[in-house]
RNA sequence: GGCCCGGUGGCUCAGUUGGUUAGAGCGCCGCCCUGUCACGGCGGAGGUCGUGGGUUCGAAUCCCAUCCGGGUCGCCA
């Protein structure tokens, strides 16, 4: 097994962890909290309980013991209280145990909430009080954690994540999760008193191979055959319409079985909607009302509507993406006209490809050393740029460039020119295909600006990218294939494309983009019989094939469809960006690791060859090789 | 599958050109301490340097392979 010295190691860890708790035997304590009543969280008492008697409990999240007296920091998931211990007021018998407390035992504390005598702590929302303990219980006590339970941690995620249960008692991942249930929360009373009804739909569903990988799961009953879990509720949402339900909204758990990035897991939570009986602008105004409500509730963020659009085809003129980051400028130039005509091979090559050549002006970076631009160009090249030209405006006016040589006088001038280019700036060229050109100039502005730190976490610029490109040409299966998915809407004027020009067709789809990421996206759906079938046929499926995929759909379609229309969110990615995680494994509370595999509960394993032979399932010899040998 | 980064006491890290017994901070254990809150004082334990092989008189350090984790490209209708 290849999980096996990760096992040894990360047990090394609990075990060595464990020893030094072990040095002598003793009787683990567990107290029963019978007769005790939680009467507040931790931060929940204020000056205004000064007096009262209250019953606390929680985790020890340190103990200062100073002899006589002893204080204890008690954490919830509200924060942090002290607790003082003297002998006079809880009594020989709590004293003595209070001298026992460790990190992470839980604790049932009475006293009384008193003004602090000492000084106030000015960190702690609860530093003016402190509570004196009248009597403790321990109601579980606890090994010395294998890594400090503490903010911002710096444990590496491996381990963090074997130990999940104990990461996740850290205020960070509180506050992420916590975050969480109220975008839930907040979303679900807007979209009901919107008018939308909650509705949940099978994850045990029909294989449909257009798309990402499913994830699959055997039928015992069926030998041979499998179901699917949804990508996404698509079909089922729309059927949903079929049936008159008019709006649809769930919190849908879906699955893609492709590999992981900083911000895709393989199972992850959309907010899923759709509507009947509207068309763009209708879904666009009850988003921007939902996600101006959410960002101001959960981030004290003034969202001013309309949100503002752009068009696929001006976001990829611009800033080289479907999806672009406009909290900063650098914008993309199109000079394909101004260096046609210019000697310079890999421009002149570009161009007569049918490519083009574009730049961005990285203002007042004429500065940068040769070396890290060296690096920009080796960052170009992961993009599939096969160079990156540059020239930098020295202060006195004269050019150092990488193509100045080939190029003349009035020819270089006219580029800064175009480029709006003055003393102090790095311009930056790529020349190639339209594809790669945009691809290597967006990522290489996001790059910049990384490095320029202009990126800034709190600053908010949401977008809606609309007329999205119905069709992509697909070179691995020589065809075209949705860009969205096989059932989006043609822009109406067109439609007449879809036979002499399909690839121009563009798509009543809109995404929702905020800070450079797209946050969620959906489109109008084709509710008329003849042109789905147009789509398949433009798609490469004969009837039979469309039928056998999605009978069900077109067969619905035939007894009165609604004209609908949906969205759906990425979750997780919103409160990523909400809480300015890095990671969506910070906003998930037990999220998958690379290989999308659980180091925590060691998901996925072998099972018994009892519940293979029930599932009429055979393990090749080659995979039962390679599970050997790991 | 490709490329890049990382793996050294429980945690986070340092470790020179290959050279005695591999260090530090925190944590942990024991004793002391009545106003601490990054508590303090004294003492102590704790390391297959991810794993395997190679080079060498000698390897944490150099070479090869491999495992583990992260990022990214491909992939993600």
């Amino acid at each position: 097994m290849k999980k096996f010295e990760i096992k040894t190691d990360l047990r090394k860890a609990q075990d060595a962890g464990a020893k030094n708790n072990k040095t002598e035997e003793k009787e683990i304590m567990a107290e029963s909290m019978a007769g005790l009543k939680r009467t507040h969280r931790c931060t929940e008492l204020d000056t205004a309980n000064i007096g009262e008697i209250v019953t606390v409990m929680g985790w020890v999240q340190k103990n200062r013991n100073k002899g006589g007296i002893i204080f204890v920091d008690l954490r919830d998931r509200s924060g942090i209280l002290q607790i003082i211990f003297e002998e006079a007021d809880c009594g020989a018998e709590s004293f003595a145990k209070a001298e026992k407390l460790r990190s992470e035992f839980v604790i049932a504390v009475t006293g009384r909430v008193e003004a602090r005598s000492g000084a106030v702590n000015e960190n702690l929302k609860t530093g003016r009080i402190e509570v004196r303990a009248q009597s403790l219980r321990i109601l579980s006590e606890s090994e010395t954690p294998p890594f400090p339970i503490e903010e911002n941690s710096k444990t590496k995620e491996e381990l963090r994540l074997k130990y999940r249960y104990l990461d996740l008692r850290r205020p960070d991942l509180q506050r992420n999760l916590m975050t969480r249930s109220r975008v839930a929360i907040l979303t679900r009373a807007f979209l009901a008193d919107e008018g939308f009804l909650e509705i949940e739909t099978p994850t045990l569903i029909k294989s449909t191979p257009e798309g990402a990988r499913d994830y699959l799961v055997p039928s015992r009953v069926h030998p041979g055959s499998f179901y699917a879990l949804p990508q996404s509720p698509q079909l089922l949402k729309q059927l949903l319409m079929c049936s008159g339900y008019d709006r649809y909204f769930q919190l849908a758990r879906c699955y893609r079985d492709e590999d992981l990035r900083a911000d895709r897991q393989p199972e992850f939570t959309q907010i899923d909607m759709e509507l009947s009986f509207v068309d763009v602008e209708d879904v666009l105004d009850v988003n921007e009302r939902l996600l101006q409500k959410l960002f101001c509730e959960i981030c004290g963020y003034e969202l001013q509507l309309p949100i503002p659009r752009m068009t696929w085809r001006e976001a990829m003129d611009r800033f080289g993406s479907d999806k672009p980051d406009l909290r900063f400028g650098m914008e993309l130039k199109n000079v394909s006209d101004t260096v046609r005509g210019c000697e310079f091979a890999v421009f002149k090559g570009a161009l007569e490809n049918g490519g083009s050549v574009r730049g961005i002006n990285a203002e007042g970076q004429a500065g940068m050393p040769r070396k890290k631009i060296d690096a920009l160009v080796e960052y170009a090249k992961g993009f599939g740029a096969k160079g990156l030209a540059y020239l930098s405006i020295q202060e006195d006016g004269s050019f150092k460039s990488s193509f100045a040589k080939f190029m003349k006088e009035e020819e270089l001038t006219a580029l800064v020119s175009a480029m709006g280019g003055k003393p102090g700036d790095l311009l930056l060229f790529a020349a190639d295909k339209d594809k790669v050109v945009f691809d290597v100039l967006g990522n290489l502005r996001l790059e910049l600006a990384r490095q320029l730190d202009l990126l800034k976490k709190d600053d908010f610029k949401f977008l809606w990218v609309t007329e999205f490109p119905l069709l992509e040409y697909s070179e691995e299966e020589d065809r075209y294939v949705a860009m969205h998915h096989p059932f989006t809407m043609p822009m109406e004027e067109d439609l007449p494309l879809l036979d002499t020009d399909p690839g121009a067709v563009r798509a009543k789809a809109y995404d929702i983009v905020l800070n450079g990421t797209e946050m969620g996206g959906g489109s109008v759906r084709i509710h008329q019989a003849d042109i789905q079938s147009k789509m398949f046929e433009v798609l490469g499926f004969t009837k039979e094939k469309a039928n056998e995929q999605f009978g069900f759909l077109l067969d619905a379609f035939k007894y009165g469809v609604p004209p609908h229309a949906g969205l759906a969110y990425g979750m997780d990615r919103m409160v990523m960006l909400m809480v300015g995680a890095d990671s969506i494994r910070d906003v998930i509370a037990f999220p998958k690791i690379k290989d999308a595999s659980c180091l925590m509960m060691e998901a996925p394993s072998p099972v018994d060859q009892k519940q293979l032979d029930e599932l009429s399932i055979g393990i090749t010899a080659e995979s039962e090789t390679a599970e050997k040998e790991e």
